[in-house]
DNA sequence: GAGCGATATATCGGTCCGATATATCGGTCC
DNA sequence: GGACCGATATATCGGACCGATATATCGCTC
């Protein structure tokens, strides 16, 4: 998750961790909470792997800033983890937008893919959800009813969601098409 | 998080591991996705600790279901855990959700400052997260767009869910009141 | 009584968090 | 100039939790 977030970032431009973790939580806001405490290890070892790399060498690099940038193995590293999306991308909301960030990077039959099968997880997830609400709704305190009851609106609000993201990628023609959706990705006016 | 989930469980009935499982992730829906791979030492733990007991002694569990019920010990523990909220329960909403499967357990002042101090942070995210959406809506793509105004939209969504619930606890009679808003306890028609 | 899917427990390596410690930078106040 | 201080920046440790894997048992059908 972090290595996939840090290499993503440094695809724009190079960074230290510091900055990583500031653009994080303001690009991500919610989904990007990361700690200094997996941050840096992250780092290290994405450097000792050949993923990102240093101007000041190994020796002695005190505490002053550390600059990293991505190099082409990083990469492919990005691509590969961006590419292989596991059964937790598809059920964990966080794993899911963190994905969605970088939406832009990604083969558009995979961000439909991927789209749709958080889609019917959530179908799935909905359906259970409003059974089980419906059965124990009348012997549960209040609270609990609350609890569920924000379940499944959340589920019926993500899956709206995602049938808009599909219809304007459809839209913007892709059935499986090459890249869209981005008015100008570097137009930095 | 799981210890207080699963005292708090324990606290209705004696439970095993497997069915605790099932019983986090149908009453907490997406908010109690825990893993057996920290269940079951959890159990243990909390057993060495004396906050939970089973029937067969330490000798021999083989793979046999093996019943866990709550002590005196792991009542207090859970009341400690339920009422210590640190910045956590209130900047996570996985946690604070956790704890509002238990509000009934909760005194009532805690659980109205429990709330208004989530509604406090989700105010000033999303001040955050409205004011950096506006300012770099222009040189982003569209996919982290739709990611920033997602989670504007869930802050405002929360603190309007927050309000409702707190006007409900001030109708139920609760500036500083006791137990109020479940139903019925144990009618379990 | 063999076979099998659901039930049930255990454990290991690795990711991430939270707390804590430490160093450096850029002011500003005297 | 140097004492102080808040923001910037990195490092590390213990512990929580996950995901994968292994294993045992139960109840059912054939």
């Amino acid at each position: 998750m972090l290595e996939l977030g840090v290499l993503g970032l440094l695809k724009e431009k190079p960074m230290h961790g510091y900055e990583l973790k500031q653009r994080l939580a303001e690009q991500l806001g919610p989904f990007g909470r990361f700690s200094y405490g997996s941050l840096y290890p992250t780092l290290k070892r994405l450097a000792k792997d050949g993923a990102v790399e240093t101007d000041l060498p190994k020796t002695e690099a005190s505490r002053r800033k550390n600059v990293y940038r991505i190099t082409p193995a990083g990469e492919s590293l990005f691509d590969a983890l961006l590419e292989e999306s596991g059964p937790s991308v598809t059920e964990e909301r966080n794993a899911f937008m963190l994905r969605l960030a970088f939406f832009r990077y990604m083969k558009p039959e995979t961000r439909t893919r991927l789209m749709e099968s958080r889609r019917g997880y959530l179908q799935g997830r909905l359906q259970k959800m409003a059974a089980s609400l419906k059965n124990v709704k009348e012997k549960m305190d209040a609270y609990s009813v609350e609890l569920m009851r924000y379940g499944v609106n959340e589920a019926e609000h993500d899956i709206r969601w995602l049938d808009d993201m599909l219809e304007t990628e459809r839209r913007n023609g892709n059935g499986t098409n090459s890249n869209a959706a981005a008015p100008t990705p570097e137009g930095a006016r």
